[in-house]
Formats: structure tokens, C-alpha cells, sequence
DNA sequence: TTTCGTTATATTTGCTTAAACATAACGAAA
DNA sequence: TTTCGTTATGTTTAAGCAAATATAACGAAA
């Protein structure tokens, strides 16, 4: 059995976290509840958890990544705001290529 | 100012982490000083540490990375084999690589 | 004005990981 | 056989981080 080379990649925003693999989840999920109480559920994760993660997002993002509403019908929710949708197909597109390349790379390390 | 993407490339073997930053710091590190305890020294970190990461690494390779001699003159020491030397290179060359290839990646979040 | 599900936030508890400390084994050389 | 600096390993303590728990604020609709 060969080895394999692994990767994680993120984006920074003035020394701060801005969006990794875990983040992204996060957005997405909220991109199908239309909520971050039901994203969080749905990622196993604990509210707290998940809404740290979201206002760590939206504070190191230039602009908004999310719309959070509170109270009201439903009691509120979260949706993504374009400019987040746009964050997450580059992430997810730098994030593919990243791998590919690896692949390509794996071939260096195939006879050792 | 702008984002910045990061990354950090590891070798896996059978699900065990074999060679990432920090191993291969500790394995240069062994390299210039020819023994366990003077690198850990030199690296800030205990030597218990320093031991557990080495132990590691020769468990998940396919051939030792250091041959380690106990008591004689000087106490004994540890020092890299020709395979340890070929998997740092590979291992830099990859990560070299990866990270001129996320450089390029850069563009598509220059305008975000 | 009461209800409801959500966002928002603080506090406490538990767990995993890292650090600190301690000690045995080794073997060439004096 | 005593010394020395190293490898090798166990044990205990500390710290950081995740999880659990609790509660306030909100605002549209009934």
C-alpha cells in the first residue's frame, strides 16, 4: 500500500480565519434550512457552536456573508447573501483544483 | 487589504500521519545536530514530544527514517537515513509546489 | 398581549490533549 | 566499575477546547 498526500486549505482575512472546510458546510446547510438553529442540527454540531462559526464568518468577511433575522414569523433565520454564494464557489473551486494538482504531485512520492 | 489562501499538505499512510510541517522540521533538525534530544531542544518542544513524533514516523514508514543508537560515547544519538533524507525532499518539493500552484489560485478571490 | 421558534450570549461542566516531572536502560570510555 | 549524555517510557498535572446547560431578546401573527 502506497502513501497519500492529504491537504486542507483556507482562506485568511487579516490573520483570521475566514472560511475553511468546515465553514463552508456550515453555509451551505444554512443555504437548504433557510436557518442556523436548523443547520446546526442537521451538521450534528451544537447552536453555540455554529453560530461562533457564522459571526467569526461575517466579521472577517469584507462584506456580509449572511442575512440573520430574529424574531418575527418563524422566529427568524439566516439566508446567504450573493456575496457569500460567490465566497463559496471560489473556495470550493481553489479547493478542487487543489486536489487535483496533488494528484498530479502524488506520482513524486509513488516509488518511495 | 486583501484574502489570503493558506494550506497545509501532509503524507498519510494507512491513516496514520507519516510526514507534515512539523515532522519534517524535527527530522532537519535531527539532521544538524545528530540527536533526538538536541533537536527537540532546539525546536522548543520536551523531549517526550519530540520522541512520540519521531516513533511515529518510523512506525508509519515503509523504511526507518532515522537509525537511533542508545549509550557509548556521547550517550548515543540519531541520525537520518538515505529513505528519510528522499521523503523530506519529496516532501518540500511537493509543498514548495502547492503553494506556488495556490498562488496562481489567488486570482479568483483578488476581486472579492 | 400572548405565543412561538429563532437569534444571541453567558456560564458551567467534561474531555481530550499538551506540558511537566520522574526514572530506567544503555554502552563506550575513562 | 563508575561516569555521562543519550534514548526510551511511565505518571502526574495543567490547560485549552468542546459540549452541555441556561436564559434573554426579538418581532410578526394570532
Amino acid at each position: 500500500m502506497s502513501y497519500k498526500i492529504k491537504s486542507r486549505i483556507w482562506i485568511e482575512s487579516k490573520n483570521n480565519v475566514l472560511l475553511g472546510e468546515g465553514r463552508v458546510h456550515l453555509l451551505k446547510a444554512i443555504q437548504e434550512t433557510g436557518s442556523l438553529s436548523k443547520a446546526a442540527k442537521s451538521l450534528n454540531i451544537s447552536y453555540k457552536k455554529a453560530w461562533q462559526l457564522l459571526d467569526s464568518v461575517n466579521k472577517s468577511a469584507k462584506k456580509p456573508v449572511t442575512i440573520n433575522t430574529v424574531g418575527g414569523k418563524g422566529g427568524g433565520g439566516a439566508e446567504l447573501t450573493d456575496y457569500g454564494k460567490s465566497l463559496i464557489l471560489a473556495f470550493d473551486e481553489i479547493n478542487k483544483n487543489c486536489w487535483a494538482f496533488l494528484d498530479k504531485e502524488l506520482e513524486r512520492i509513488k516509488r518511495l
